[in-house]
DNA sequence: GATGAATGAGCCTTCATTCAT
DNA sequence: GATGAATGAAGGCTCATTCAT
């Protein structure tokens, strides 16, 4: 039973994440679970409070982060231009923007957001920072450049829109996402 | 009376506008009614429906819009790059994110968007083609940037934040205009 | 400017007439006002409580009432059946349910309704009580029926439906009608 | 919980039913809430539309239909008078007045009236059809008298007073019933 | 552990009524 | 006198959250 209530969890957290991504913090919990295919009570189990279910959802982010940042690290030695372009836009995938909150740590109070993901941001912060740090050395980026801005930047970038719907919303944002790289070089 | 009717109905739509620039599309009527000092049966009155109050919001921001236009567009030919940029920040300022849908027309539907402001768009989008143009002629933007492409970039990154205090945002924003206008050269 | 106000008066109870005898007692008063082409201060101006309005409407009433008996009275002598039958289905085709409480004054108490009515429905019902008599007379009409029983009847038949669309309503109002003028002879 | 959950939905149906018989169609859900001793998002859980609602109401209404022709039926041979008297007058007690709509089904169109029904309201009428016949056959009825008419003349006579108090209404009611059932008469 | 049911609070919208022009 | 505007109150409906099974 243990699988199961694991699958569960998951599920929601998955639920909630694709729910967040496209329209933001203020979602339904109800609608959340009925994606997730759950009752509403299994998930005020497993988060008793939005706060929790928020964390979780960001310590999903962050993992996909560093799963992007160990994956295009080695690539940047043999061809930094694409591997730095490649890693901002699967970053923007990720479309952390309702997220913005937690993922820019520095800029950031609210107190809707855990107190406990400190370590998981610091360790976020300092991947990109490295990756950050080739690209500079590489000429790709300014040198006054921090790592929390550049995700403060992306994350402004990535936001839910309001309940509107854009066509080709997706290919919008790749070409802001271009913009922006270009926009930082030195 | 029609004095003072003319003042609540402004009211309300400068309180709607500040409330969707902040907040998005989805804001309370009640709360708009109560931040413009009038109640909720007077904003019902001048705005019987929610799309009826957004075209409000949106031919005001359209008419700052122009107003902008006409005030950069005679500098222009004296000192071209402070004055396209000093349009990018004043419209930025305008936050145009939450309404992004009307803003960046080409891009959009929408249902709650009213059908009635074509010709503001229109105009709106001819008068920010003419400054771009010369923009362009003064080398500061790359050939193929279209006026509504401008414009929805522009709109993502004014979008609102949803529900997040973000200290110094206005800051933020402005660091990513400017990193977006660079992003624009050729 | 007197003749002006005369008409919008009675324009009002025209319209509010009309209106309770198909959807009831609990109108929109804005409504009364827009079908009777007035602003609604200017009803409430001739109309300071809804009382006074069904008040209004109500000696509308009476007095087509009393019309009607003048009407039929003079033809029950030569033709008693048809005189009376006449006289029952005018009378329902006034559809007074709405108004059943002042109308069969004996049985109601209602105090939404006007004090100073009571010489009008005596009247009313004196004039009832003649052809009722006659009517009586002529075999057509049970001895122990009174001329409030016969109007309860009457109202009871022509209430208005309540917010539901019956093709033919007329129709069966008068089926029913005749019904009841036949349940009621000896 | 499921027993108490079916008794909060009993609850609430007989609240509704009451509320409508007395006030007709256009009730107060809330009012209806609070008669049943629930909260207003109970109601809604057992009931999300007013259609719905109303179409339990109903269903209720024709299974009460269905006991009384049970009841009289076997009485009818014994003694025709007084087991057609005391249908009608049951039938009457039920006060489907506000209901009318379905209950005459093949009469009315309302679409705020459930599709559904067309089984039980059909099964109904065959019933009404089946004591009817004997009550013809017994002389107490006119021939070419169909059992939506008998229907449509019991719901015009029963439907609710709007919003005024009638002391005595179900003598008046009683009364109206005997003169109806002697005007069907041969 | 999981589930569905119950609840109150909040926003949306309409309407009777009052007020200033 | 007539009018349109302003307002509060009330009902409709949804959703976050808690509870009992």
């Amino acid at each position: 039973m243990r699988a199961d209530a694991r699958a569960n969890r998951d599920a929601v957290v998955a639920a909630a994440a694709a729910e967040i991504a496209t329209h933001g913090i203020d979602i339904s919990l109800t609608a959340v679970a009925e994606h997730a295919g759950v009752g509403i009570a299994t998930l005020y189990r497993n988060f008793p409070t939005r706060t929790d279910l928020i964390g979780a959802v960001l310590a999903d982010l962050e993992s996909r982060m560093l799963a992007i940042i160990e994956r295009c690290q080695p690539l940047i030695e043999a061809d930094p231009e694409s591997a730095w372009d490649a890693f901002g836009h699967a970053v923007a995938e990720l479309r952390p923007g309702a997220l913005v909150t937690a993922f820019a740590a520095e800029f950031v109070t609210d107190d809707h957001l855990p107190q406990s993901l400190e370590v998981e941001r610091a360790r976020s912060l300092a991947a990109v920072r490295q990756i950050l740090d080739r690209a500079k050395h590489a000429g790709l980026v300014r040198e006054d450049l921090t790592a929390a801005q550049f995700q403060m930047g992306i994350a402004l970038i990535t936001r839910p829109l309001p309940d509107v719907a854009v066509p080709d919303l997706a290919q919008h944002r790749a070409w802001l996402v271009d913009v922006y790289l270009r926009g930082l070089r030195p």
